[in-house]
DNA sequence: TTTTGTTGTAACTATTGACATTACATCAAG
DNA sequence: CTTGATGTAATGTCAATAGTTACAACAAAA
């Protein structure tokens, strides 16, 4: 199974805010646009954004910014925020294993750590690339456009 | 999202596999009472293992086994075989970004690279563990109940 | 050769989550 | 008090997971 598209969305907002926020009010309209989805859609993830404290969105008037430098934002911030899974696990295990097999009483103890080893080197990997990358990339390919 | 239950039930029934293995055989039937599910769910796993090449099930007379060694099978071998969507990454990435944006026409090339950064280090630690741990771990936490 | 137990697979259902859409109350500022 | 935006409820669509029943194909033993 794919990780939920929400990730790479909220990662375009954070370029879209970097890129268009010095001269345009950054709304979910217009995020949406960009993005080529719904307006609420994009609310909803502005939602878990603000929540985690990433960004702030204003109310009434509009618009939305990082809360803090882009260097101090993580991509593994971002997926936590607005991917957050209820036990947290990265690895659905099977519900009802036989508690009277040895092995289906034991699966448990047997996998977690192991499976703790493989999600942890994901978020490990994803705690090294921070947003302020987002920021040189996409000024050096709209450089390359011009 | 949580990556499909299928990749823990598989090693599940590697486990069961080498701790019954010489003894009985190990059946659909008897591998969905260890795990708690339908014969016809593990059947549908086992034939993507078989088509993978990682285990051997008889047909008519029953019954499966690895077709290597425990040490030469690792989890990334095990999730390719019952996870992978084919040529699918890891993240799914929003399907209409608007190309008139620049934001949007250079998404991909801007978040590619970086996201198989992560989707590479999470299956790098999924090739580091091999089903021959299953073989110790499971052998100590019996062990320990007797 | 018939019986037995198993695999392979089709067909169907239920449930869940992602994503989309409409509608509208709420809000801040001009 | 108008305007343009956010917050959120309600609803719908779609795909994937997981479960279940049913049965043909199969291999080996009786």
């Amino acid at each position: 199974m794919q990780i939920s598209s929400r990730f790479t969305v909220a990662l375009h907002i954070f370029t879209a805010m970097d890129v268009f926020g010095k001269d345009h009010k950054v709304t979910s309209d217009f995020l949406a646009g960009s993005i080529g989805t719904n307006p609420v859609i994009i609310r909803r993830l502005l939602t878990q954004l603000k929540n985690a404290g990433l960004i702030t969105v204003a109310r009434g008037t509009g618009g939305c910014e990082p809360t803090k430098p882009l260097n101090e934002i993580t991509f593994y911030d971002v997926y936590k925020a607005v991917d957050s899974l209820e036990d947290e696990t990265l690895f659905h295990m099977h519900d009802h294993p036989n508690p009277k097999c040895p092995v289906g009483r034991n699966i448990h103890a047997l996998l977690d750590d192991k499976l703790l080893d493989i999600q942890s080197a994901m978020e490990n990997e994803m705690k090294k690339h921070t947003v302020a990358e987002l920021h040189d990339g996409i000024c050096d390919l709209m450089a390359k456009e011009a």
